[in-house]
DNA sequence: GGCCAGGTTCGCT
DNA sequence: AGCGAACATGGC
């Protein structure tokens, strides 16, 4: 089979049984679709199940045990964009189309408005340099609170690299897959799934023995209904990130990075964040890093923007162009 | 081979 | 409260 990355844009000519449909999306300008979609994946072509080749973002989503892959491209511009939606699967209906526009619409960041953050951030000339460089960069947020908790304890400590290893063998080897037109594409894993897995599956993709027990007991929880953690979207930020660092495998960063991706809020910060801590030192210390304490009083006059501040800090460092936004 | 990487917990003072 | 070790793996 061949992999999804080096797909063309013939996935269709061969679809007998296949249902299709289209919609569009209209997000809040400016938005930049290759930028906020190159940032979904991390600026490489695949990032979990999220896949961002020839101008198109398409993943595979599990709605009510059915597979459906979505492929999103942009057909309109900057300050007036517009995406087209299209949708295949098996069989469709209008509740599982709702579901994808919906789930669409968060993962890609289209309801969020950047202008207050951008006026906050022209008045700051350490950062206006930054985030004039990624002008309609919006966050991309992760489907499930779950997601985004299993991704971030996998990216705990270790480098991204081994980071995007250990995501996509979590996919490729626990996630449900579909077939389409001899492309296998993987969902997101299910809790269920994971349980399954149990420690000693999750083990042999090269994770540690704690990191296993922590991701195994947390989707333990939500299968067995101890742990709700889509209940918190109701919760202000402080008491998410109380109730987020009462599970074992997530402290303060952790809790910090959900707000950012998954949570859809606007003032997360990862002040414990290592790199983080050295692109502040490059921002406003010439060079040297900060400390937590350092970055998160600093970071005091970016509220109650910080996750914009964090993503487009990361932009500039992820894409190689921060030591030169720096250098003016 | 040693050390570090987009941390966290656990067991010591 | 604060500090150090252990954790798996890949890259330099």
């Amino acid at each position: 089979l061949k992999k999804p990355s080096s797909l063309g844009i013939t996935l269709l000519d061969n679809f007998k049984k296949m249902e299709r449909t289209f919609m569009t999306l209209r997000p809040e300008p400016p938005y930049d679709f290759h930028l906020t979609a190159s940032h979904a994946v991390n600026f490489s072509s695949r990032y979990g199940t999220d896949d961002y080749n020839d101008g198109v973002f398409r993943r595979l989503f599990e709605i009510s045990g059915k597979l459906c892959l979505v492929n999103v491209r942009s057909i309109g511009t900057l300050n007036s964009p517009v995406l087209e939606v299209e949708i295949l699967a098996d069989s469709l209906n209008s509740d599982i189309v709702d579901s994808v526009s919906r789930q669409a619409s968060w993962l890609l960041g289209i309801v969020e408005d950047l202008s207050p953050f951008y006026r906050m951030a022209a008045r700051d000339s350490k950062l206006a340099p930054i985030v004039k460089a990624f002008i309609g960069l919006h966050i991309p947020l992760t489907p499930s609170v779950y997601e985004g908790l299993v991704m971030a304890i996998l990216g705990q400590q270790i480098s991204s690299r081994v980071a995007r290893k250990l995501r996509s063998q979590l996919i490729e080897n626990f996630g449900p897959s579909q077939d389409f037109n001899s492309c296998l594409w993987y969902a997101f894993p299910s809790p269920e799934g994971l349980v399954t897995a149990d420690v000693s599956g999750l083990r042999t993709i090269g994770l540690s023995t704690r990191k296993s027990e922590y991701i195994a007991d947390m989707s333990s929880g939500i299968v067995t209904g101890k742990l709700d953690l889509e209940k918190l979207h109701n919760q202000p930020d402080s008491e998410i990130v109380r109730q987020l660092t009462a599970i074992r495998g997530v402290g303060e960063w952790t809790a910090q990075w959900l707000l950012i991706r998954s949570f859809g809020r606007s003032d997360g910060f990862p002040y414990g964040d290592l790199a983080l801590q050295r692109t502040l030192g490059s921002l406003v210390a010439e060079g040297s890093a900060f400390s937590p304490d350092q970055a998160r009083e600093y970071s005091q006059r970016w509220s109650p923007f910080r996750s914009y501040v964090t993503t487009y800090l990361f932009a500039a460092l992820r894409s190689g162009k921060l030591t030169e936004l720096l250098g003016d």
